[in-house]
RNA sequence: GGCCCGUUCGUCUAGGGGUUAGGACGCCAGGUUUUCAUCCUGGUAACAGGGGUUCGAUUCCCCUACGGGCUACCA
């Protein structure tokens, strides 16, 4: 009797997918796999018009970047294929012939311009021009044409929709996992075009189609498509199909400002909203997040597992989700939560891994092949990965380690850098020159003693030196920063200081 | 305009007829670090408004306001 449960993904491929068709597919993913069942991806690509090459690609790309696998799809199948409607054109006529024959449906044969023009008319006199029970009398249809007219016009050639034919005064209840019962007199709905006079199904046929032919038992999807639920509904009723359930998410909208969430905002505001770059836009891949990151933010993104704790694996999130618990109303999207969990999730990465992922960005600030070798890459990025939500932060928080400063920091300067700081510096380098062991613990040691013993306040000398060896009053602990640079740098380093910030 | 959906700190949210309305991000302050950041501690801050129902409503119902979606031979 329990059906094995079946949740899908239909992108259409009409562009980059953005972060709310990623938690989509995210959302259906987790879905499916709490459930023991399996992930669809359908590709939806009825309208040609609005085909855009590579956006296929660019969503199997994401979603492995984010790594969700499809049990099946293109290039999968799983006994359901093809899953690109363009290769299941030849299906969809049919079934809407079928309709027609049981008297759910009608051919149409009005123009593009009048519909339009009918559409303007009512505009203009402050109304909405609806084809339904209303007025498909008095238009040119197989509703009002005879049989025999209907006949001749298709024999003609003549171009034709098929629209379904909503029914008058019918209050239908709908139900939607998260939002519950929906009532909808059927009065207000319209003959929805089910297939285009291209020879291509719109949206909601194919749809149903293949979710029935694909034994899709949840439809889970954006918020969107609740308008659209009363025709589907009423499609899987009119082929006498048993319907799948339903579940319609909330939307993302705009951190600030109105509406929901689009690719434009990113641009608008810095932050990434696509998950992989796409022409100029950048992705959060490129941007330096780590999918972890975005799949944790996302999945918080209008559910929420109901404990107070904010760090799940994708492996975590699917034993916990939970349809139930998915919120009923949009959630404003905030770059700078995502932020924070890179920032945590760069910190789970170990040393190594990171200092993999730097080195390409040493190459490109010039620094010749790990200096002086990767491992003592890894050692300098495990100093300064605590401050960093990046990997491209690091070489921010930690150019002195590659290169001499060139400048110092003006303010500094002017507040650390006395009249005796030369003197005292000169005679720290001499210091330095002398310690047997120049590691962290045993410089400090040295150094301490030296200032001790001389009676000179630690205020007056450490912030001079850091000065000197950084070029800022920033980073980490400053006799670790001198044993990764070495003795020589050091000395070579404070010498420049002095030279280079000789007060007159 | 019409139809549908929604409304707890600035944001993401927990909660739910009687709670000091909890957490997180952000922000602010203190502590640690003789630096900066991290980190730790603390603080700031919310039940949209009006009517009911009720002994009691932020929680249930209605209205209003506001927000969102849809209103194509696009998905």
């Amino acid at each position: 009797m329990n059906k094995k449960v079946r949740a899908r993904f239909a992108p259409s491929p009409t562009g980059p997918l953005h972060i709310g068709g990623l938690r989509t597919a995210l959302f259906n993913y987790l879905f499916a796999k709490k459930n023991h069942g399996d992930f669809i991806l359908r590709i939806e690509d009825t309208d040609q018009n609005r085909h855009v090459e590579g956006a296929e690609q660019y969503i199997i790309d994401a979603l492995h970047w984010c790594g969700i696998p499809f049990d099946e799809g293109p290039g999968k199948n799983g006994g359901f294929g093809p899953y690109r409607q363009s290769e299941r054109t030849s299906l969809y006529r049919q079934y809407a012939e079928t309709l027609i024959a049981k008297g759910k449906a009608y051919y149409a044969f009005d123009t593009p311009e009048t519909l339009d023009f009918h559409r303007k008319d009512h505009e203009s006199k402050g109304k909405t021009f609806i084809y339904n029970w209303h007025n498909r009398l008095k238009l040119v249809n197989s509703l009002s044409l005879s049989a025999k007219e209907t006949q001749a016009k298709l024999e003609r050639g003549e171009a034709y929709v098929i629209r379904f034919k909503s029914p008058k005064d019918e209050k239908l209840h709908l139900n939607d996992r998260i939002r519950g019962d929906i009532v909808i007199n059927t009065n207000i709905l319209d003959d929805k075009v089910l297939f285009k006079s291209d020879g291509m199904p719109t949206y909601h046929l194919a749809n149903i189609v293949d979710d029935h032919l694909m034994e899709i038992t949840h439809v889970i999807r954006g918020e969107e498509w609740l308008p659209s639920l009363a025709l589907h509904c009423q499609l899987y009723d009119a082929f006498g199909w048993q319907p799948p359930e339903f579940a319609h998410l909330p939307l993302i909208l705009k951190p600030t400002g109105k509406g929901k969430l689009s690719k434009r905002d990113g641009e608008k505001l810095g932050f990434p909203v696509l998950p992989l770059s796409w022409e100029s836009s950048v992705g959060y891949r490129e941007a330096g997040y780590f999918p972890e990151a975005v799949i944790n933010f996302l999945a918080l993104l209008g559910w929420n597992p109901g404990t107070e704790e904010e760090f799940f694996s994708l492996v975590e999130l699917a034993q916990i989700f939970d349809l139930e618990r998915v919120h009923k109303s949009g959630a404003r999207f905030d770059p700078n939560k995502t932020m924070w969990y890179n920032h945590h999730y760069l910190q789970e990465k170990s040393d190594g891994e990171l200092a993999e992922l730097f080195l390409p960005m040493l190459v490109s600030k010039g620094i010749a092949a790990p200096v002086p070798s990767q491992a003592w890459v890894v050692r300098v990025v495990a100093l300064i990965k605590e401050r960093a939500s990046f990997v491209s932060d690091f070489w921010d928080l930690g150019d002195y380690f590659f290169v001499a400063p060139a400048t110092f920091a003006e303010k500094a300067v002017k507040k650390q850098w006395g009249e005796e700081t030369p003197g005292m510096l000169s005679q720290l380098a001499s210091v330095l020159e002398a310690i047997e062991l120049f590691v962290s613990i045993s410089v400090e040691t040295e150094v301490k003693a030296w200032i001790t013993d001389n009676e000179f306040s630690f205020g007056k000398v450490m912030p001079p030196l850091r000065l000197a060896l950084v070029g800022d009053l920033k980073g980490p602990h400053l006799f670790d920063i001198m044993e990764l640079i070495g003795r020589t740098e050091s000395v070579r380093r404070i010498r420049q200081a002095i030279s280079q910030l000789q007060t007159s």
